[in-house]
DNA sequence: CTATTCATTTCCATATTGTGAAAACGTTTC
DNA sequence: GAAACGTTTTCACAATATGGAAATGAATAG
């Protein structure tokens, strides 16, 4: 901690990219050691962690007090972040939206599976298809962005529903009913139920022929940063492609992605999975 | 455009506080301005507002980026906020837990009423938006965190006025103003005053389509350990959902939920209440 | 195809600006 | 009262950020 004063001599990492602005990396590596410490650290503290001067410390944490990225806790001593880094950092929630960030991961979904991806939200008892991206092969599903469908009986709906109780699916079974779409469709609550126990803990649901005769289709969920259910991502193809045997690959490929979609929108999968 | 290019010869604000670091200071307000533009900003595009020459903005943005606190979307040409920002930004409401706590309170409160929950901190003549618990409903209210929004005009808003003087409402009526949303927003301070002094003895504040066009809106006061108000929580839906008849319920339980808040946190309400 | 505009990126000489040692100043603890 | 710990100010120095200028690239129009 007490080398890289004389930088001049040894400039090692830091001299890694051209032209980078010395004060801002110091001042948002404090950003990070403050944030990545919950309580809040002292000002000694950070300078320690970070091998910085203590009054360089304190000059670069004033000038972000002055524009609220940091707070003083008087009383602990301890500095904290600041209200309009929360702010700030939010921004980060509306600039890109599900879809764009999804898209380029949709794609490599379709690359390596050949299949068609879609992407959907839930809005109350259904799901709403926002995007695909279409598979090369010339027989293909097809699926409107925008089309409305119910959730007991696809393969994104099955997926949300796997986040849902059994007091949830009740209600939705009682409200809404299930509809029977194929001789497949699973209409008794109980049954589906048991079916979506089973399902948890792979990670990903399974629509087999549920929807439509000939379709099978594997799901997982995207969540927020609150660890709450805020899409699902599929892939889906007629059964003749898609067959019992690579299913378990299918799927791990669908949750792996939605893995992915779901850090690069900074939200957290919840904590049981 | 071309002014304070010539710092040199007219430091104006900059040396207002003594020892703050130039390079830091330009780049959070590169940050703020980036944030306040959602879809994001062109390069030439932040200079030109913050009065900056371009160089120096990349520099600092390449900086930024370097560290993820923004980043570049080759499409569009556009600088947006970086998932570290949200990261780091996120370490606020860790610091102090009020979100951890409320939360779970603010879910029974989903299930009791219904409707979108949404908590809220006073900052200033604004409330900023911390945490939602969205409704189930198909039709439902949506507010991002980080969101600012008036005093006035807000279920959460409109609670903290209640604990506030007629005095401190003309200071703020004067300052910033009563922006008008909808046709039913109070605009007339004195109005405003003799609305929320019918609201006090009740507990909680209503905004009834002052915000939105259809959307009513009930909020109650969390207090901390001086008694002083340090958040709001509201229920928020449509008008239609939410009847007149219905007010009294759903303002009590506000009430009550803002009151388990408040003792779960160590708060106490003021003597008054 | 060339001209034009708008945005990004690199380069470099300059002195402005950030830097850290040291010491003064508060608090709290023993 | 001394010691330990954290914050804050000061100051001389040169390292570091700065902005003008010009190169590069991308997109649109003519």
């Amino acid at each position: 901690m007490e080398m890289n004063s004389q930088m001049t001599t040894a400039p090692d990492a830091p001299k890694s990219r051209s032209g980078q602005v010395q004060s801002l990396t110091r001042a948002l590596s404090v950003l990070n050691v403050i944030a990545d410490n919950s309580p809040g650290l002292t000002l000694t503290g950070i300078a320690r962690k970070l091998g910085l001067a203590p009054s360089t410390t304190h000059r670069l944490l004033t000038t972000l007090q002055e524009e609220r990225y940091v707070q003083y806790d008087r009383d602990s001593s301890h500095w904290q972040i600041g209200l309009q880094a929360f702010v700030a950092g939010n921004g980060f929630l509306s600039s890109r939206d599900l879809v764009s960030v999804a898209r380029p991961f949709m794609r490599r979904m379709m690359e390596k599976s050949g299949e068609t991806i879609n992407l959907a939200i839930p809005d109350g008892d259904h799901v709403i298809y926002l995007a695909q991206v279409e598979s090369r092969e010339m027989m293909r599903v097809y699926s409107k962005p925008g089309k409305r469908v119910p959730l007991h009986c696809s393969g994104v709906g099955k997926a949300i529903l796997m986040t849902m109780t059994d007091a949830d699916i009740d209600r939705i079974a009682s409200t809404e009913g299930l509809a029977r779409l194929t001789d497949k469709t699973i209409t008794d609550p109980d049954q589906l139920k048991q079916h979506l126990a089973g399902c948890r803990p792979l990670g990903f649901a399974l629509d087999d022929e549920e929807h439509a005769v000939g379709l099978r289709c594997v799901a997982s969920v995207i969540y927020d940063e609150y660890a709450e259910p805020m899409a699902a991502v599929s892939i889906s193809g007629p059964a003749a492609r898609i067959s019992t045997a690579q299913l378990q690959e299918i799927g791990e490929t669908t949750r792996f992605f939605a893995g992915e979609i779901t850090t690069a929108l900074g939200g957290q999968p919840p904590k049981g999975a």
